[in-house]
DNA sequence: CTTCAGGACTCAGAAATGTGCGG
DNA sequence: CCCGCACATTTCTGAGTCCTGAA
């Protein structure tokens, strides 16, 4: 320790001499100096604890690099030498080495149930006070003065969209109106004027809100730069930690603001107030030896320090909606992550060996005499073919009433829902799952794909489910004998670590497996481009998306969006109809040609009114000034579109009489621009409410893209962004024949 | 030993933000 | 070559699943 302390001072100066804060290294180092001696100190304990052939005693000039890259003994060298010649990487970069260049799943493994052996991080950042802005709400008319704290309540339910999908939802914004009144006349008290919602006005909060988003609207490229750098700024302070004496992504290191609470579907506390989190009462989770981190909100400390190798979490608190757990945790692309998620993809891997017993031992209990043993091979069955979530119990006081396999409602399966007789083996499913979405579908158990194979049984499972629905009411539950701790303990059975969820994952991966393999084996596909290939992983992408029923709402702008292609569509038919009426015109002699101005004056007006806008906005120091300056640019934008929209129509003409030759030339191109359009549209009607996203980061084995793309000679970079292929880092380097299948089960 | 609440993690879509392409 | 817009990506935090440990 002693010497320890002597280098402490050492590494200090070294801090100070080069240049700015934004070369300090790590999140625990870079807070105020008061902190940073013991920071320091312990990081160097860390270092020599992890590594200890590291010597004690580290050079000055030795100290910067090895922080940054110290996991690269290649990269340093070199970097070290011709620092003067090569471009300086920045802290981003330097960190970003740091971290590729540790492979974790090369790395010796901890003993079981343990994450860490150390662990140190910068703790939470926490949004700044309350700011109180001071603009008055009215109440019957007439403005009230109310505390910052009463008016931030205020501003918070001000800033929720009225047309929103909390308040534009009839369903929904009586319980988030009355939620939110609640709380907030908790805060104002009982004695207050504001008594009822109905006389409340937030419209002048709202207004200034509108206002604040067009001040922000107005910055200047340099002012965005700032921003960025300050975003920058937090997150090499509390974006990294130290992790087995490796650097790791901190996810979440921003504390979740206040705020009005936007519950999912119908959520029955909706609206209430989220309370500002003090650091009281935040848990801080790292090593012993770790230096604990100074806590950013002045005159206040961390509730609780503890030391829990087990747990991946940094940090913990408690929200007071639902009195609910939330965790500060490392980022997708961390060891933790990437260790845990590996694991997944191999027990569903694993799986594919286990699948077949499990499946003959349902058709067997799909009779049984015992309801349980009935209810548990039924259920089974649903979550393996229909790929369900287990459905575990809510108290629809508390949460919305969304439901599962297990508790899915007699009133969730309608018989035979088109009429069509005593034979007819449809049964329509209709509940809310997961986050509200809806599940609709119309399932023909007697229909060849349910009753083929060894997953087939799709007739007995129609027997029973109709069985376990007789004499039920509606809002009992289908399968009332079981629940998902039974289930589980169910398919344990079958294979170690085996739950509901398993199947989702391994149905997912298996089905982006088929699918992407149906087209490999067509004899056109070697003709195909890299970009067709990607066509067609997004297909099968797809597939899996609606096995998985993920979705997305059709925001309002993509509607617009949608319905101006339409509206786009006719206008190109009509052009095009149009132009065929002046080619028999021409043909016939007739001079009477419509024709186009034109559009240079306009064309100059437009250019000018935007100049001005852009004028106004650097010009602009003052908040009027601001405001105007980016009204004047919405008008002008508005200006420009409009112009767009008028030549548009007239894009079909030609300003002189036009040739036979050049009519039918555009006759043909229009033809062109109608069937792409035609064909975009259909394609875009199709996907909109499809949400791929979800089943590639959370369903399917990466591997399974990634030994696709080296086959097929297609980038990676078109299948996974830069974060997936971070996240997913430890599955870059399969063999180009790699498979999905049992003989992956080894690192589950 | 059993039960069950709550702790700890994965999975989810909306919203915010970034980017690249076509006019 | 630039600029706006459509589309892609990232951030945010709510909503599930599953298991553990306390009573």
């Amino acid at each position: 320790d002693e010497s320890d302390e002597s280098e402490e001072g050492d590494d200090d100066d070294d801090d100070d001499d080069y240049d700015s804060d934004d070369d300090k290294p790590l999140a625990a180092m870079s807070s105020s100096s008061s902190s940073k001696k013991a920071a320091v100190k312990t990081k160097l304990k860390i270092k020599i604890r992890a590594s200890p052939e590291v010597p004690k005693k580290v050079k000055r000039e030795d100290t910067k690099p090895r922080k940054a890259i110290k996991e690269d003994p290649d990269r340093k060298k070199p970097a070290k030498k011709n620092t003067r010649e090569l471009k300086k990487l920045d802290k981003t970069e330097r960190l970003q080495y740091a971290m590729q260049a540790f492979l974790w799943w090369e790395a010796p493994v901890l003993a079981e149930g343990v994450n860490w052996s150390t662990m140190e991080h910068a703790g939470v950042s926490f949004p700044e006070d309350y700011e109180p802005h001071g603009v008055k709400m009215l109440y019957n008319g007439t403005p009230v003065d109310l505390t910052p704290a009463q008016e931030e309540a205020a501003t918070f339910f001000a800033a929720m969209d009225p047309d929103g999908m909390h308040l534009g939802n009839p369903k929904t914004a009586p319980i988030f109106i009355k939620n939110f009144f609640a709380d907030f006349k908790g805060i104002l008290g009982r004695q207050h004027v504001i008594q009822k919602f109905e006389k409340c006005d937030f419209s002048p909060i709202r207004q200034h809100l509108n206002e604040q988003k067009m001040i922000r609207k107005a910055i200047t490229d340099d002012e965005k730069k700032a921003n960025k750098e300050d975003r920058n700024q937090v997150l090499h302070r509390f974006g990294f930690a130290i992790v087995d004496g490796h650097i790791e992504r901190v996810g979440n290191y921003n504390m979740e603001p206040p705020g009005a609470f936007r519950g999912r579907g119908e959520h029955p506390k909706m609206g209430k107030l989220k309370s500002r989190v003090a650091p009281e009462q935040v848990s801080m989770n790292l090593s012993e030896c770790a230096a604990v981190p100074k806590c950013p909100v002045p005159g206040h400390a961390w509730g609780d320090v503890r030391h829990d190798p087990r747990g991946q979490w940094l940090a913990t608190w408690k929200e007071n909606i639902n009195g609910q757990s939330k965790y500060m945790q490392l980022a997708a692309q961390s060891s933790f992550k990437g260790k845990s998620d590996r694991s997944k993809y191999s027990k569903a891997g694993l799986l594919c060996k286990y699948i077949t017993k499990i499946r003959k031992s349902y058709k067997k209990d799909l009779k049984n005499k015992n309801v349980e043993t009935r209810q548990l091979a039924t259920a089974t069955w649903v979550i393996d073919r229909l790929a369900l979530r287990v459905g575990g119990e809510k108290d629809t006081d508390e949460e919305a009433d969304t439901v599962g396999c297990c508790s899915l409602r007699v009133e969730h399966l309608t018989f035979d829902p088109n009429d069509e007789g005593i034979d007819n083996k449809e049964i329509e499913l209709e509940f809310l799952g997961k986050d509200s979405m809806l599940f609709k579908q119309t399932i023909d158990f007697g229909a060849e794909m349910y009753n083929q194979g060894e997953g087939g049984l799709g007739n007995q499972v129609f027997e029973n489910l109709k069985a376990f629905c007789k004499k039920k009411k509606k809002t009992e539950e289908v399968f009332h004998a079981i629940n998902p701790t039974m289930l589980n303990a169910h398919l344990k059975q079958f294979m170690d670590g085996l739950t509901a969820k398993v199947f989702r994952t391994y149905n997912a991966s298996k089905t982006l497996q088929e699918e992407l393999r149906k087209h490999e084996t067509s004899p056109l596909w070697a003709n195909l481009s890299a970009t067709e290939k990607v066509v067609q992983y997004n297909n099968a992408n797809r597939e899996v998306a609606i096995l998985c029923n993920h979705q997305r709402s059709v925001s309002k702008a993509q509607e617009t969006q949608l319905e101006s292609i339409g509206v786009k569509l006719a206008t190109l038919k009509k052009q095009r109809k149009q132009l065929k009426a002046i080619g028999r015109k021409l043909v016939a002699g007739d001079s009477d040609i419509p024709l186009r101005k034109s559009s240079q004056a306009m064309d100059e007006d437009v250019k000018a009114a935007l100049a001005k806008a852009k004028r106004m906005k650097e010009a602009a120091t003052t908040k009027e000034q601001k405001i105007k300056a980016t009204e004047a640019d919405e008008k002008a934008k508005q200006k420009k579109r409009d112009l767009a929209q008028a030549k548009f129509e007239k894009a079909h003409l030609w300003e002189k009489v036009p040739s036979q030759d050049q009519v039918k030339k555009r006759i043909v191109a229009w033809t062109a621009k109608v069937a792409k359009m035609e064909l975009d549209l259909k394609h875009k009607d199709d996907n909109k409410e499809v949400s791929l996203g979800t089943s590639k980061i959370n369903y399917m084995d990466p591997r399974i893209s990634v030994a696709w793309c080296k086959r097929n000679e297609v980038p990676i970079e078109k299948i996974f962004s830069k974060t997936l292929r971070d996240k997913f880092n430890w599955a870059m380097a399969v063999s180009p024949d790699w498979e999905f299948n049992e003989s992956i089960g080894n690192e589950a």
